[in-house]
DNA sequence: CGAGAAATTGAAAAGATTCAACTCTCGTGG
DNA sequence: CCACGAGAGTTGAATCTTTTCAATTTCTCG
């Protein structure tokens, strides 16, 4: 296979601050992996073989709990950095990944973690910062199922969704990869029944406009209105 | 002030793996602060000038949304270091730390963490385990939130609170600080007379023995076996 | 001892789930 | 190429958990 090039990852934010022939080190050890819509990246308590960083498409993080239900933990977008287990202290992955689309991936053995983050600084940093960002949104995400109802979870989920993943039509904003009503109800501890109702009846106020695996926000500005307010309207 | 002495802080997590000079390097830049129950540490989106190591006492962490609701993020204990929104990328801290009880607490210039992290790798190692711990915790807490009741939540807390800062007592196993139904229901999303209700009726079950900013655990295992079931007894 | 904080408890109301039945959509294999 | 079947979505009705509202009681600290 041709080596890879560094313009690929030059302007990715796990590598911001990197100069080219550190670039061109990593990619050396970088493996490229394509992943079809519905595959397992990596198992929740698998070992943490590798981490990776995601090049094209999103994957779905989840945890299963031990009575077998899920809860989507997070999404990952273009660019970001994820299956990092080893630079917590961790040697299994706390949760599984699937890809929500056709993904291109690159993966990096767990054990040359220490060795890439000490010879390449910034890397490291970059990745404590992506990590302190995930553990303010997941107390961000504690303080909404505290405090708001599901209508309000529901309308800032698809917001979140669509700020990180939005593709502009002709419409409003579409959530580029295909969502199903059980996979907002995952994000958000509903019920898909809940979330049906929901979109249902955003639907005949124009708010959204959705389909089989299909979400588009035809009216943020009036999500958000919902997703802000503490009374109904 | 005489100096502090590094046994003080050599067995702590934070400090595990250094030298007996390294402790005194860190020590001589720290600054001793003692904090009655109620003041408050730091507060949420003020600058983040210190960050801080307790040394004895417990500190509650707390969110506040912009409707004046709290949400508990987190408890911590004697030895955890907290505040650390430098090395995390923030500029600002994200919470506003109460003492739960009377504290004694290291503080450091935030100014310092670039400097302190590198001259003592381990220091930075411990604490981006403690992160990447803490980051676990908070999706933990998501999946309960999503997929428990409230009865199985509060026992969840407690359970936690008890394994955390439990102090054998005759009557069973006390939570070391003084604590209220309210602060319980910060914890777990739930409110102060749900709470209130079940504590009641695992005291008339024999399960907890509470009172006033008191709750003693009495019998750990039947509190769990609520904890982990999803039916109703 | 008095006052404010903390806790309790009943009754009504609300939000969301559960149960159940039905429809729609799309891809595949006969 | 069309029919079929599974996955995805919808929607009504009943149920249930938890909250909300409200009135009291209990504690403890100054």
């Amino acid at each position: 296979m041709a080596a890879l090039d560094p313009s690929l990852i030059r302007d990715l934010p796990p590598f911001a601050g990197m100069a080219t022939e550190e670039l061109a080190d990593l990619l050396q050890r970088a493996r490229a992996l394509r992943q079809p819509r519905g595959a397992t990246v990596f198992e929740q308590d698998g070992e943490a073989h590798s981490f990776f960083v995601l090049l094209d498409g999103h994957i779905r993080v989840v945890r299963t709990t031990p009575e077998g239900q899920q809860v989507t933990v997070r999404y990952i977008s273009e660019g970001e950095i994820f299956g990092i287990a080893a630079a917590l202290g961790r040697t299994t992955y706390p949760a599984t990944a699937i890809a929500a689309a056709d993904c291109v991936i690159l993966a990096w053995p767990t054990a040359q973690w220490a060795e890439l983050s000490t010879r390449h600084p910034a890397l490291g940093a970059n990745t404590y910062k992506t990590v302190g960002g995930r553990l303010q949104d997941a107390h961000t995400r504690v303080v909404e199922m505290s405090t708001e109802q599901v209508e309000q979870r529901v309308a800032h989920a698809l917001l979140r969704l669509v700020n990180q993943t939005g593709r502009r039509t002709e419409d409003g904003i579409e959530i580029d990869f295909p969502i199903t009503r059980q996979d907002i109800a995952e994000m958000t501890g509903a019920t898909l029944h809940t979330v049906s109702r929901l979109l249902s009846a955003w639907e005949s106020r124009g708010l959204v406009s959705s389909g089989r695996r299909r979400v588009v926000v035809v009216d943020p500005h009036r999500l958000m209105l919902i997703a802000e307010s503490r009374e109904r309207e």
